[in-house]
DNA sequence: ACTTGGCACTCGGATTCCGGGAGTGCCAGC
DNA sequence: GCTGGCACTCCCGGAATCCGAGTGCCAAGT
C-alpha cells in the first residue's frame, strides 16, 4: 500500500530528526532506513506528507522536519510506548526506596525522571482533597495561640497558626481537639467540612469564640486553600534542548517558574491515569509552543491521586520518554502505597 | 592624589561595565564622568591598574573590563550598600506579610529576591540544629506501624514512618509520648539526643524493643539527618544574564540543581550575619567561576538560623544587590520571629 | 498507476575579504 | 604629572562568493 509507504517515511522522518536535530532529506533518509524505493519515490511521499500538513521545510530546497501535526500522527499510531529495560527498572526502584517521607520520594522521583529522560520533569504532590485525615493535632503556642496540624494519608503535613480573641487552656484546647479529633479522623478531606460544621456550637460564650477560630483556620486548610504543590527537576537540561533551541529557553524557564503555569501543564484532568502527550501548539501556555509535555497519573492505594511528567522539545523521544514517565510513576505509585 | 583617582577610574570601569556590558575606553570614561582631566591621563591610569591586575582588556585596543580582583576592590572600598526605598521596602513588607507557613514565607522571599534582584536567589530553611522542639506526636497507624512528627519552633515539621517488631497498643504509645515528651518539649533539637538517651531503659521486654526502633527514629531524624533544605527561585533570569554568558548557563543550572552546591554556596558560616560577596573564582565552586555569590544570614528570635542570598553574573549591580539581600533577609526574620 | 533516473534550479551557511572605527601606547611639549 | 598628537592594532559588520544538499518536475520504464 503506497499509504502505509508514506505513513513509513514520515516514521523514518521523526526518528531521523529526533535523533540528528537535523532536516532530513529524501537521500539519506534512503540510506539509512531500508525503505526499497529511490529517493525520487520518497519525494513524491513527502510533497504529499507536506500537502497533509504532517511535514514541512524551514526553508526551500532543505530537508524535512515533522509538525506538530506529524508528531501526533507519530505518537498515536506509529510508535509504542518503549518499556524500560530491566536493569533500568531496578535502579528506578532502589533509587526510590531509599525514601524516608513525602517529600524524599518527590524529590527523587523528579530528579530521577529528569535524569532518565534529560528533559525538566515535574511531579504534583498528592491532591489533599483526595486523601484522608491521618492525625489532627491543636498544640497550645501561647495563651491566645494555638497550633493547627493536620496530617493527611498520602503524607502530607499542613500546619496553621490560630490567633484566638480568647485565653484557650489546656482543658479546653484537649475538649476542642477530642471533639474534632472523633469527627474527622479517617474522614476524606473533603467531608471535614460536613463533619466539623455543628462542633463550634457545643461551645458556649467564649470557648464558643475560640473554636470557631480554629474550625475556620481548619476549614481554611482542607477546603479552600486546597493548593497543590509542585516540584521541578532538570532545568539544566533545558540548555541541551539545543543550539537553534537557545533563544527560547528564558520564556519556557519563566513558564516552568509559575506554579499555576506548571499545575496547568499537569493537567486538570487528575483523575486520569492516561499518559498524555500534549505536542507543541496544543499546550495552551504560552512561551511553550515549542515544546511538548508528557505527563500521566499516579496513584496512591487504587485512586489516582497527582501528575507527574516531563516538559521538552517538540522534537524528543517520545516512545523513550513515554517509557519513563509510565515507569516512574507505577514506582512512585507502589512506595506511596507502601509506605502509606 | 594620584591614587585617589585611580580608585575613582576604576569605581567609573565597574559603574559603566556593569551598566553598559560593553568595554569601557578612556573616551567614553571621561564624557560619562566628570573626571577633570584628559583621556590619556585615563589611560596612564588604566596601564597602572592594569599592571595591578584589577581590570583587563579583551584583546588588544579594546576598552577594559574589570577583572575579579577589581571587583573585589570595588566591593570593598569603592561602593555601599544600596538602601532599599521606603516604597520598595513597604512592597517587601506586604508582600511577605501574606505568608501562612514556614514554606510559604520561605517561598514567597525567595521569589521576591529573584525579582528584585533579577538574578537566581536561594535560601535556606532554617537550621533544625539551632531550633528547638515545639511539639512531638506519635500516631498509631497499624499494629506495628507508628508515625512520628516533630515539630520545631522554626516551623519545620518532620515525620518519620517506624515499623516496631513487637505490635504497640494504645496504651504503650501514650506512655512512650508522654514519657519523650516531657523530655524533649521545649528542648533544642542538639539537646535531644541526650535526653531521651535513657528512655529506652524505662520499659522493658517487648516494650523495650518498640520503644528503642522510636527513639532510634528519633534521633535520626534530629541528629544524622540535620540536612538542610535549600530553595531556589528566579532561574529564568540566567537567560538575562547575557548575551555573551549564554554558553555558560548550563553548568551555572546544573551547579545550582545540586543541593550539596546550594549548601556550599550559602557557607558554611551559618553562624554569621554578615553580608558577604564571593566573586568569580572565589567561589570554589566549579562552573560558577563566572558568577558572584551574595550572602547574608538570617535571624530567628536573636540567633542567625539560616542564610539567604543570590547567585549572578561577576556584573552586576553589587550595591544594589546587597542592598535588596539584606533588607529581605531582615523581613524574613521579622517575619519568622512575629509568628514564632 | 507507480517508480525511477536525470537535470536544472534554489537557497542557506560557511568562508573570505575588505573598511571603518574605537581604542591603545608612546612621545614630546607644557 | 598632565595633555594633544600620532601611528598602530584589531574587532566587527557587511558584501561578495562559493558550495552542496535538497527539491520539483519530467520523460521513460515497468
Amino acid at each position: 500500500m503506497v499509504e502505509d509507504r508514506r505513513l513509513a517515511v514520515l516514521r523514518a522522518i521523526v526518528e531521523d530528526y529526533v535523533a540528528t536535530h537535523e532536516p532530513v532529506g529524501s537521500r539519506s533518509l534512503v540510506e539509512r532506513h531500508s525503505l526499497g524505493v529511490s529517493p525520487a519515490t520518497i519525494r513524491n511521499d513527502m510533497a504529499a506528507l507536506e500537502d497533509e500538513g504532517l511535514i514541512a521545510q524551514p526553508h526551500t530546497s532543505a530537508g524535512r522536519v515533522p509538525t506538530d501535526q506529524g508528531y501526533r500522527v507519530f505518537v498515536d499510531r506509529l510508535s509504542a510506548v518503549k518499556p524500560m529495560s530491566a536493569a533500568e527498572r531496578r535502579a528506578i526502584g532502589s533509587f526510590l526506596d531509599g525514601a524516608v517521607d513525602l517529600d524524599d520520594v518527590m524529590q527523587r522521583s523528579v530528579r530521577l525522571l529528569a535524569q532518565l529522560t534529560r528533559q525538566v520533569a515535574l511531579i504534583q504532590y498528592p491532591s489533599l482533597t483526595r486523601s484522608s485525615v491521618r492525625h489532627l493535632e491543636l498544640v497550645g503556642l501561647a495563651p491566645t495561640r494555638i497550633l493547627l496540624v493536620l496530617i493527611s494519608d498520602s503524607g502530607r503535613v499542613e500546619q496553621r497558626v490560630v490567633e484566638t480573641a480568647v485565653v484557650v487552656d489546656d482543658d479546653l484546647l484537649g475538649r476542642m481537639r477530642t471533639r474534632i479529633v472523633e469527627q474527622v479522623n479517617g474522614q476524606r478531606l473533603v467531608d471535614v467540612a460536613d463533619r466539623v460544621a455543628d462542633i463550634t456550637e457545643q461551645f458556649q460564650g467564649d470557648e464558643r469564640t475560640a473554636a470557631a477560630a480554629v474550625i475556620a483556620t481548619l476549614l481554611e486548610t482542607v477546603v479552600e486553600r486546597h493548593e497543590e504543590r509542585v516540584m521541578l527537576a532538570g532545568t539544566a537540561n533545558l540548555a541541551t534542548f539545543g543550539e537553534d533551541f537557545t533563544g527560547a529557553v528564558r520564556p519556557v524557564l519563566e513558564a516552568l517558574e509559575e506554579q499555576m503555569v506548571l499545575l496547568r501543564l499537569l493537567g486538570e484532568s487528575r483523575t486520569t491515569e492516561a499518559l498524555t502527550v500534549r505536542i507543541g501548539h496544543e499546550n495552551e501556555v504560552e512561551g511553550l509552543s515549542a515544546t511538548s509535555v508528557v505527563t500521566v497519573g499516579y496513584s496512591l492505594g487504587d485512586e489516582i491521586v497527582a501528575q507527574l511528567g516531563v516538559v521538552g522539545p517538540t522534537r524528543m523521544d517520545y516512545p523513550g520518554t513515554m517509557g519513563s514517565v509510565r515507569a516512574v510513576a507505577r514506582y512512585v505509585g507502589r512506595i506511596l502505597t507502601e509506605q502509606q
